[in-house]
DNA sequence: CTGCAATTAGTGTATGCGCAACTAGTGCAT
DNA sequence: ATGCACTAGTTGCGCATACACTAATTGCAG
């Protein structure tokens, strides 16, 4: 559950306030896209990171990366992905130890229609958090970091 | 595992920003706590918020609250610690619903131990985000929030 | 070519979390 | 005092993660 619609007892600063500001966040992301989308945000995240890869695919590992999970996290996650029928996992020729994963149509479809909940949403949380005495100056930095996407 | 020292990939602003370097730096420090002193980074967050209410006990909610946990996860995080001797539960009298708890000696000394370690592995992994290019605004921001905290 | 370290992905196992259901206790209305 | 809504904490359950290990593949040293 989280932090939610509760004031939050804050007590320190500085990384404090991140972890605060980030269970804030994720956990409205996670109820809003599980609910409407049936996708986590590692999920999201994920076939997010797919998308953006100029529509090519990724190894295992470069989604591992992408969103900061083990490999066997990966591992499952693309597994229950790809028998969603969400994306789909390719051998690559030159390197038989490389797979290759890239979104089905259904899965760009579902992208496609989950994006504006999850940039909603984030806009909606972050509005929440910095309603937040504690967390409204590192919510005003963020938005100074990047208002394209938060704004 | 999570993202540990190789470089992060991030491609979006803001939130992914946030989530990279939050992961960072709960990664570092869970490792250290973990190796050097048996403790994960929510049990340390509670044993810390409890050492800091004024030497007093808090109620499991409050806890809760603190450490950004669900009510369930609250209770067995607090069975756990009682199991070890860190922490013990306290009926409180005048609501009999509630219960207290409070750091015992053994904990508090583990706490007081643990401490240092906690916070030269933040100050490392700041350090180590900030020389990530795509990281550096947030954290410089970070700092700027609390410097006697981070710095 | 052969052997061996390094890399990539998958599997078994244990742990911790959230949700929902449940018990116990409080306070208010009647 | 009784009934009822509300709150505090606990427990059963399913799920996702990390860690340690294994299998397959690559590349390099000799």
């Amino acid at each position: 559950m989280g932090i939610a619609d509760d004031a939050v007892e804050v007590r320190a600063h500085g990384w404090r306030t991140l972890a605060a500001v980030h269970g804030l966040i994720e956990t409205a992301l996670e109820k809003a896209l599980q609910s409407r989308h049936g996708l986590s945000v590692v999920e999201y995240t994920v076939m997010d990171a797919l998308d953006r890869q100029d529509g090519w695919h990724m190894r295992m590992r470069q989604l591992a990366r992408a969103a900061a999970l083990s490999n066997s996290a990966t591992t499952r996650l693309v597994t229950r992905l790809e028998d969603r029928g969400l994306l789909t996992r390719v051998l690559c020729a030159d390197d038989r130890r490389g797979i290759y994963t890239e979104l089905t149509p259904a899965g760009a479809a579902l992208l496609t229609e989950a994006r504006p909940t999850h940039d909603a949403v984030l806009a909606e949380a972050l509005d929440e958090a910095g309603a937040t005495p504690e967390l409204a100056p590192l919510v005003a930095a963020l938005r100074d970091l990047a208002p394209q996407t938060l704004a």
